[in-house]
DNA sequence: GCGAAGATGTAATAGGTATTACGCCCTTGT
DNA sequence: ACAAGGGCGTAATACCTATTACATCTTCGC
């Protein structure tokens, strides 16, 4: 009865109900997004909105779900070339600041935080499958270094937490001003990291520590 | 005609509708809030409230922006008081934090936060008048210390985001997560402060910067 | 082709809420 | 005490949208 074609058949439609999704959910919020817009921009009917997704909310939780990642594939990919721990952070940073400013993460975030407001399990449940987990990967990073001996100016959930809120506080501020006021230089990525790793304890290098003047490139 | 005791009622009614719209904005959302759920708790009249406010987005704005404060007074203060850069930091971050944990603050943030992500312009207008006058005055700060010849990790325009951000980070994620992750022990506090100023060049007394088993108390 | 399972399009239902309209009643200054 | 202006309470309007119902059309194995 129910074959390959069929699923396959339900399976279009059901992407192209979450694709339509998001995108509107982005463009106009999701308490601004009606059924029909979706329906409207992925073709198919509203029934079949039901029958796939049972309700309004329903849509929102697979769209979001779906897309939501941790970042700690992210630190794992970094601590596993190798190096200095300079050199780890200052990968891992280069591949934060491009995951949490991919406009698709951006406007993920953004719808979160709306119905955030006014569901806190929704909240809950997205952080612990998102930030959490990267703070835990990253507290791990810190312990690792501190049980090889090497000093650190704060505990490591303290330093994993700094460490995260560099980018998690761009993201937020993208999110909620629309990417206003945002300034995503590399100079600004550069000295943010340099900051975090003399503020840490990280820096062999006590040179590098430099006044701010010999920084710039003019 | 119009005398004073006439502005006194009116002006009690208008107080009440703010307060009331206030705490049932903060506790159910604005969407989720209806004009009559705010008359019924601020007693009045429907009619009053579009005489006062024209419509519903009136007595949002009204809400927001009538409580709505930078944190460049207690920029100011910290720094009036003296000492070393240390400790004004110090100061300034202990005021920070007891005014953005402010629950009524976190509460209003959380309002702008759902309001901002539909409504570019409000956003806008939101940040303009709270986090960019007080970047402007920490940036100021440093750039005074700079300029009497202090040495400074990192340009004072970055300097000053990082430490608004240590702040409103906490604060988003107050009101994005209602409370539920975060530690805002007096120890957590200390340690960011120490990240901060040692991260900035700003601590002289090399010392300090121990590792971190001896700074825990047991 | 055929028939059944299931997708589609449309229309009806149902509930909610911003906004307006209006007559009553209380306050207030004289 | 009175007249009037203005807040009060309520009901009506108007619109929007989630959800359901249903009749029709497609698809696909056979």
């Amino acid at each position: 009865m129910i074959d390959q074609t069929e699923c396959d058949r339900l399976d279009r439609r059901r992407r192209a109900f979450i694709e339509a999704a998001q995108e509107l959910f982005v463009r106009q919020g999701y308490e601004h997004t009606t059924l029909v817009d979706i329906v409207d921009r992925a073709g198919g009917s509203l029934a079949t909105v039901y029958k796939l997704f049972e309700n309004k909310e329903g849509i929102l939780k697979v769209v979001v779900f779906e897309k939501a990642s941790s970042g700690a594939a992210l630190v794992r990919e970094a601590a596993e070339k190798g190096g200095t721990p300079y050199e780890i952070l200052h990968r891992l940073a280069v591949s934060f600041q491009a995951h949490f400013l991919d406009p698709e993460v951006v406007a993920l975030v953004r719808i979160v935080i709306a119905r955030s407001v006014s569901d806190k399990d929704f909240a809950r449940r997205f952080f612990e499958r998102t930030a959490m987990r990267t703070l835990e990967s990253l507290q791990q990073l810190f312990t690792n270094w501190h049980n090889k001996g090497i000093e650190l100016n704060a505990p490591p959930h303290i330093l994993a937490e700094l460490f995260l809120g560099l980018f998690v506080s761009d993201v937020h501020a993208d999110a909620i001003n629309h990417s206003a006021a945002t300034d995503n230089s590399l100079d600004r990525l550069y000295a943010r990291i340099q900051f975090f790793v003399v503020g840490a304890g990280l820096l062999e290098d006590k040179n590098a520590n430099i006044s701010f003047e010999s920084t710039n490139t003019q």
